[in-house]
Order: structure tokens, then sequence, then C-alpha cells
RNA sequence: GGGCGAAUAGUUCAGCUGGUUAGAGCGCCUGCCUUACAAGCAGGAGGUCACAGGUUCGAAUCCUGUUUCGCCCA
């Protein structure tokens, strides 16, 4: 096997952490949990690629707590999605030859109780792939029996307040679902169609109005037509009538300010039952409210002749009389906003009818002060606004659905008497004149309604149970934006209302992720992968990193399968990495951590451990003491003091840097930056030079101990950062290491590293890579063949810089794959040569005959002029007096080292160029 | 109509409180099967930071306006 699979191991290892009991909550553990409730997914269908992210943040976030010693809890449920299971359900009944209403209700019930628990086989089978690491023995479902008493009691305590009435109200009604929808769930999109002049004689017979309309349909609802009470021209008209065409009802013309005298025509029909604007005016006005349409939007027998007709099959067919009788002066085009049902795509119909409302404006106040006083924050921030703004100009809450897949509203009415029972239970008999016969309303609750209690619902509310005292408020939600109204919103009024505290101390928003097209994923577009295929083909661990590391915060992605590759090949560098690192520790014959021995403590306070450690003159004891940190016992081969090299030593400085940048990005909520972090030092630092330079050392039996070992020791720290994105992986290589213990999952996350130390070997370094680089770049651009391995000169100003890097020069020479590499100071150049420049280091390739002088020539030369731009650039800076007084000292001196630095560089340039130009 | 976001290499995006010669992945070009890795390694090309003004010693970054695209609300 020579690339890593991940087929097998993925499925082992979340088997095992179940069976271990890793994913509930440590009771032992002190400190403030950390909770999270998983955003319910619809058992609607499967799971898209938005899930997959929003998945990924919250069990990256999850481990990264639990792995700091927190008690971690992750709370998985489901949602029923009223209106899209009830669709989804009548679909396929349809696809039988069934029809929802001829079945009945209990039938219907049956069969939707029976998708769900197939969907949600399915979600909980994508949702463990993926390797999320959830409390399954909390999980809940938005209509369980536990959820169904939270939702009745939020709904009788807030009756009893008040805050719940019902009335006839214009809705949002939609003809296809045959129910009332809210505000929220409409969605307008942008149609072409006309504006309508019609022609309503004054029913004195004295001349007539015209109004303009985009639904001519309506006008069999119209009871008045209005205009604006101070309109010079047409207010006079008031108190008179209209007769209405194609209906014998006559109107009254009604002064009202909704009439622009600016707009259309200037009179506006008015059709309190078939428009939000209408039916304000109408409830001023006192007017009736006509209903033309069916629930199905078919015109009913207010329209006279055209009743039976669709809507819009009526509205050409009122054109064309209208037309025929010379009432139709005018029509023009118009752009208009239509108002679409976001579930079903059908166009809403404002519709007259009975439903339950809540009263919102109370509800929000302690929600808008939350957000006001920061006690609970929105991240990216500018969310806030939108907040603000909706909640500011909240509405009440319809909610109440025409439907049966849902919470049935708990409300009784007495067949003998007009009372009304809200209760939990079918209550015996009517408590105001002793009938039997009562009966239940026949709605459903809006599916939000059990939703916004879903922070604490899932805990045991309404008990007072300890999961609740306990993991309650959350610790953060992690959601799409665009559910802020539906549900973040409410959830924080619900918790305010019912609690009385916050529902979860921060939001962390992801973008929305689209196909390449930019189209948002969903399951009608039928352009999401199922996740499934993309774990089976790439593992969970290659999707999570990609997602988590690749997504801005907060932006919308544009999520392609290419950008998988990146997270599948860093697993398989990983894997190499380790196969390369272990291979050595066996042929050490280092023994492993012994059977039995105790598992390091759950947290890993670097500062602590380290204190008082001295890297430099006691590197050995150093590296001890990390070593027991994280594994738990000592190193199984003690190192000395000097086995530590250059190398080890830098790349352990950096590493334990790292530490500190990740934490501090985790901590900032940028998984992405921290991840990034890790992914960087592991592959293009670890990998690419710490490796490549210990491979002599782990051929050599006397370098092999120290190198193995401190190869093995950062091999622990980097799972251990990468744990959180790339759980299984991490977890199966965590096991392959001799030397440790127990989960990687429940072990310690390094943290508070402090200044890193080494920092003069890190110096050191640095410069070696910088050398290598011009001696690489110098043999590629000179063609040199890979498998020549000529002598480089480096050449520096004095004695004193030569010493510490003839220390290097091995080093320098093992990367730069080059036989014999001298270091000078002063003298002639070699020549013929390349050369180049690294700080103040000059570099040769003496190469006598294969350089090829004109080309060489032409390199310098360019090299040169992009140099003296910048220097005389920079020239110019200094030079500036506002510059060096006004501008921070160290950037100032920075310039000016540099300057100093390139001024070297380019000298050297020229001398040699006029070196060839002898030769 | 109001609000928000985006515009940086061929492409997808970083670039946080203004301060090196603007970075990365993918793609492209060149050379390498160097006994961990071709899902790899080394090197390279490629950018007037959408446009126009302004503030500043200094702007991809801050301000104003314009254009294009996307989203939300009414």
């Amino acid at each position: 096997m020579s690339q890593y699979n991940p087929e097998g191991i993925e499925q082992k290892w979340y088997a095992a952490w179940e069976g271990a009991g890793l994913f509930a909550p440590d009771e032992d553990l002190e400190g403030d949990p950390f909770v999270i409730t998983l955003p319910p997914p619809n058992v609607t269908g499967i799971l898209h690629m938005g899930h997959c992210l929003g998945n990924s943040i919250q069990d990256t976030l999850i481990r990264w707590a639990r792995m700091r010693g927190r008690p971690a809890l992750w709370v998985p449920g489901t949602d029923h999605a009223s209106i899209a299971t009830e669709q989804v359900v009548g679909r396929q009944m349809a696809a039988e030859g069934l029809d929802k209403r001829s079945v009945g209700r209990e039938v219907f019930l049956e069969k939707a109780w029976a998708w769900k628990e197939f969907t949600h086989g399915r979600i909980t089978q994508q949702i463990k792939r993926l390797g999320c690491s959830l409390d399954w023995s909390r999980e809940a479902f938005t209509m369980d029996e536990a959820r169904n008493r939270a939702v009745t009691e939020a709904f009788i305590r807030l009756r009893d307040r008040g805050l719940i009435y019902r009335d006839m109200y214009l809705v949002n009604w939609c003809p296809h679902c045959l129910t009332a929808i809210s505000d929220d769930e409409v969605e307008y999109r942008e149609l072409e169609g006309r504006y309508w002049h019609l022609t309503y004689p004054l029913a004195d017979g004295g001349g007539s109005v015209t109004v303009a309309t985009t639904r001519p349909e309506t006008m069999f609802g119209d009871t008045a037509v209005a205009v604006h009470p101070n309109d010079p021209e047409r207010k006079h008209l008031i108190g008179k009538q209209v007769r209405l065409p194609l209906a014998d009802r006559v109107i009254p013309i009604i002064g009202d300010h909704h009439a622009d005298p600016e707009k259309g025509t200037g009179f506006v029909k008015i059709t309190p039952a078939h428009d939000p604007n209408d039916f304000e005016v109408g409830r001023r006005h006192d007017l009736p409210q006509v209903i033309c349409m069916t629930p199905q939007a078919v015109m009913n027998e207010a329209a006279g002749a055209f009743a039976g007709m669709d809507r819009y099959e009526c509205r050409k067919a009122v054109v064309a009389a209208l037309e025929e009788q010379g009432l139709l002066p005018r029509i023009e085009k118009q752009i208009h906003q239509v108002g679409h049902h976001d579930r079903c795509g059908n166009i809403i119909e404002p519709y007259l009818s009975r439903q339950w409302f809540l009263r919102m404006d109370k509800l929000a106040e302690p929600a808008v002060k939350a957000v006001q006083d920061g006690e609970i924050t929105l991240f990216p921030e500018r969310w806030v606004g939108v907040y603000h703004n909706w909640m500011g100009n909240i509405r009440d809450w319809c909610i109440s659905r025409q439907l049966w897949w849902g919470h049935r509203i708990p409300v009784w009415y007495c067949q003998d008497c007009p009372a009304e029972i809200a209760a939990a239970a079918a209550p015996g008999a009517c408590p105001e004149c002793g009938s039997q016969a009562l009966v239940q309303d026949e709605d459903v609750l809006d599916t939000w309604f059990s939703s916004w209690l879903w922070t604490f619902s899932p805990l045991g509310w309404p008990d007072d149970t300890a999961d609740l005292k306990k993991y309650h408020p959350t610790s953060l939600l992690v959601t799409a934006a665009d559910i802020i109204f539906f549900w973040v919103a409410r959830m924080v009024m619900a918790s305010y209302e019912f609690l009385g505290e916050k529902p979860f101390g921060e939001v962390l928003f992801t973008g929305i992720v689209r196909d390449e097209q930019g189209r948002k994923m969903s399951k009608s577009l039928g352009n999401s992968p199922d996740p499934i295929d993309l774990i089976d083909k790439y593992g969970a661990d290659a999707l999570r990193c990609s997602l988590v590391m690749l997504t801005p915060t907060g932006q919308d992605i544009f999520f392609s399968e290419a950008t998988l590759e990146v997270g599948r090949n860093f697993c398989n560098k990983i894997f190499q990495a380790t196969k390369l690192v272990l291979g050595a520790w066996d042929e050490a014959g280092l023994p492993g951590a012994p059977a039995g021995a105790p598992l390091p403590p759950r947290t890993l306070d670097l500062g602590a451990v380290m204190a008082g450690c001295d890297w430099d003159a006691r590197g050995g004891e150093a590296f001890g003491r990390l070593w027991t940190a994280v594994f738990g016992g000592p190193p199984p081969a003690e190192l000395g003091d000097d086995d530590l090299t250059l190398e080890d030593r830098w790349s352990l400085g950096t590493l334990l840097k790292v530490v500190d940048e990740f934490q501090a990005n985790m901590e900032k909520r940028r998984l992405n930056d921290a991840s990034y972090l890790v992914f960087n030092f592991f592959r293009h630092e670890f990998c690419d030079w710490y490796l490549e330079a210990i491979k002599p050392r782990l051929r050599d039996d006397a370098g092999r101990p120290a190198a193995v070992q401190a190869a093995v020791l950062q091999l622990g720290l980097s799972y251990k950062l990468l744990h959180p994105v790339m759980p299984f992986i991490t977890e199966e290589l965590w096991s392959w290491l001799p030397p440790a213990t127990g989960y990687l999952m429940t072990s310690a996350m390094p943290e508070n590293a402090g200044p890193a130390p080494c920092a003069a070997e890190r110096e050191r370094f640095e410069q070696v890579k910088e050398i290598v680089g011009v001696i690489r770049n110098l043999r590629n651009e000179l063609g040199v063949p890979p498998g020549k391995r000529g002598r480089a000169v480096l050449r520096v100003g004095g004695p004193e810089a030569a010493g510490p890097l003839l220390e290097d020069a091995s080093m320098i020479g093992l990367l730069a794959k080059m036989e014999q590499v001298e270091v000078v100071h002063g003298g002639d150049d070699p020549s013929p040569a390349g050369v180049g420049v690294a700080g103040t280091v000059q570099i040769f390739l003496p190469m006598a005959g294969l350089v090829d002088l004109d080309k060489e020539r032409s390199r310098l030369q360019k090299e040169l002029e992009k140099l003296e731009g910048w220097l005389k650039g920079c020239e110019a800076k200094l030079a500036n007096a506002k510059f060096t007084a006004n501008a921070p000292a160290e950037v100032v001196e920075q310039q000016r080292s540099l300057l100093e630095e390139n001024r070297a560089k380019a000298e050297t340039l020229r001398e040699r160029l006029s070196a060839m130009g002898r030769d």
C-alpha cells in the first residue's frame, strides 16, 4: 500500500469513539461546558454540501474545545419541516395514485412517519460518515414526544400571556399547498407584468374614473376606489360612487393617503380581501371584505360569470371583456416583484382567513437588547445591522398552517358554547358548559414554532432537568445567514421568553455553498453531490479539510470537486511522512509505551510545562519535558543536551510558534486561517525541509535516536492540531506512534506556548533555506543536470560571518545537492560562475565551460534592473524628511537596513556583470 | 426604492489595526520515477489590486463618487 486509503479506517474509528462513550461530555471535567445544538436538518431528504460545511465547522470547534479539557456537548437532532415534508410525501402518494385528502389524516401521517424514519436513517448515516462527534444519547426530533410537550407548553404559556390571538387576517396563502405561510417564506421574484388601466363609470352617469392595476381579476373583490384626500384634482369625487364593470355592484370613492396622486392614474381600486395594503385601507374605512377566489385561487361566485376560472385565465377573460366594452384605455409594461412560495415556487395569493398569530413586539425587546449589549455576538459582524433592522420592523407571526404533518394546535372548541380551551391533552368536558362535544383545531403550527425552542427543548425543557441547568445557555450556534430571521432571531426571543436567558453566546454565520455557476446548492436543483459519494471517493478528512481550510469565513463558497483533491493529497502527505519516520523508529529499536501506561493529563499548558526550561543550555531536559507532556511517559532514549541539531531546534521552535497562532485563530473563529497554518507548517516546513534535513541522521545509527524522536514528537503535536479538522487520519496515525497512549480525540490540545524557543537556530535555518533556494534557482536557470553535484562558494564580508556559516555548509550542501560548499571572505570572484545573493551572502557556482554567458548576462541584467528600481524608490522614501519624521522608528530602521542589504546585492551583480564583460 | 456583500495572477481566493519588492491552492511552462509521497519534488512565468477623485510621508487596505455582479428587505 503506497497511498493513504481512508476506506475502513474512518468507520472503524467512529465506531470506536462511540463505543468508548467519547461523544458524551466528560462529567468528571471541571470548567465551562462547551455546548452546541446542531441546527436540525430537515427530514425532507438528504444532506447537501451546505450541511457538510456547517457540520464540519461545528465538529472542528467541538473537538477543539474537548481537547482543551472542557466538557463538550454537541446535541444532534432533526427537524420535521412541515410543508416541505408534506409536499414530498404528497408527491409520493400521487405517484401511487393516492391523494392525501381521500386517505385521511391518520393514513397520511403514518406515511409521513415512515418517510421520516427512512430519511432520518440516511441523514444519521451521512453525519456519522462525516465524523461528527455528536452525543447520540441526547438526540432529539422536533416532533418527538418530548419536543411536542415543549411546543404545547410554549403555546399555552404564550396564549395565557395574551400574546397569541386568532383573527381574520390577510395572510400569504399558497394556493398549491393550500396553507398560510409566514412573511419570511415568501420569496420575491422580478416578473414582467402589465399595468392595466380600467375605467369604472360613475354611478350617477357623470363620467368615469380610471384605476391602474397589475391584477385586474381581483376587481370582483373591489369594495372601494381611493383617491388621496389632498389630491386637488380628484378629491371632489370623494363620496361619489362608481359602478363596478362586469359585476353588478356599486362601490364608493373614498379618501385615503394610500392613493398616490403621482402614481398611476391617481385612483386606486381597493380590494381588502386580496391585497395587503388594501386590507389596511379597508380596516381604516370599515369596508366590506369580498373574497372572490377559492383557496385554490379559482374565481368564486363573487366573480359572477367568471366563476370557476383559474385566476390567470380570469385575468385574460376580464381584460378581453373590458376591452370589448371600451373600458380598457391603456396597457403599460411593468416589471414588478411578485411573491412566490419558497417551498413550491407558486405565486402567493394574499388571502383572508382565520389564523393564529403571535404578537412579536414584546418578545423582540430583550432580543434586541441582548445583541446591542454584546451578550450575544454575531460573526461576521455585519449581520448585526440586518438583525436589528428586522427586529425593529417586526410584525406579528402567523403560526398556523393548514397542514397535517406538524404539531397540532392544542386548542379545542366547544360545539355547544363559544369556549376555546387550550390544553396539553384533550379535555374531557368543556369547563364552561360541561359539554363533551369538543373538537380540536384542525391546523398545525409552523415548523419554526418548534425549532425556535431548539437550544433548550433538546435539553429537556419544560422540565427542570440537570442538562438544562448544566448546558444552557449553549456556547454557540453555527448556521447559514439565510435563516437569520426564520430561526436565529426567533431562538433568541424564545430563550429570553421561556428561560429568561440567552440561547447562545455567539452566532457564527457560514457562507452559502454554491455550485460552480454560483447557484445555491439545493435538492430541487439537484446540483449538490451526495456527501457520501464524496466521502467514498476522497475520505471524510479530505472533505472536511478542504471545506474548512478553503472556505473564507462567512463568505459564500463556490464548490468544485477539484478542491477536495487538496485535502486528499494532504492526507496522503501526512500518511507518507509518518511512514518515513516510523520506519526509522523501528530501525532504532526503540520501545513504545508500556502496556497500561497512564494517560497524560487532559490539558497541555505548555507555559506551565516548560517553565524554567532552557532549550539552549539544557536541550535534552527541555525535550524530555515536552515529550512527557505529550505522550505521558519519558522518551525511550534520553537525549543529551547536544543531541538536538540545528534543524531539530528550528522545526520544533517553529511548531511551538504555530501552536499559539493556531489557538489565537481558533479563538477568533478564523478556522480557515488556523487550519491553514498547520497545513502550511506540516507540508512546507516539516516535510519539505525538516524531513529532508534529517534523512542522513535517520540512516545513521548514532544520529537516529535523537532525530527520530524529535520527528515523532512533532508528528504527535501536529496530529493534535490537525485533529479537530481531520479527526480520522490523525487518530489512526496517533495509534501508530509507539509512545502514544489513549485516544487522540480526548488527548490534550497544546496551548499557551509563549515566546517560541530557539530563536537563533530558527534564524540560522531560515538563512540556510534562503541560500539553498538561491543555489537551486541557479542550478535550474543555468541548466545544471540534476545528477551533477558541483561546488558552491559562499562569500561573506568577514571572518566573523564565515564561522557560523561554515557550520551550516554541510546542511546547505545536503539540501541543495552540492558536493562541496566552501565559505570564503574576500578574494576574487570564482569565474566563470553563476552568481546569486542571499541577504549578505554572495553565492557562486563555478562552472567552467558550462555557462551560457549571454544568457547569464541578461539574467543578471534583468535582476539588477529590478533591484535598481526598488533602490530608487527606497532612497527617495528615506530622503523624504516627512517620512523619517512621521513613520514609526522601526519602519524607518527596517527600510534603512533593507536599503543597505540591497545596495550590497546590487553591487555584487554589477561587479559580476563587469567581470563577465572581461571574460 | 432601502440595505448589505463582492470586484486582487488564467482561475478560486488570502491579504485582520495603512508600512518590505502584493501571497497561496489549482491551472500553465521547465526539469526530475532523488528507496515517505508522481495524490510527489525542485525551479519558473504570470498582477496598473474594477474605475475616478481625495486623505496621508506612505493606500490593495481609509473616505467620496462611478461601474459591474450577487444577496437581502419593502
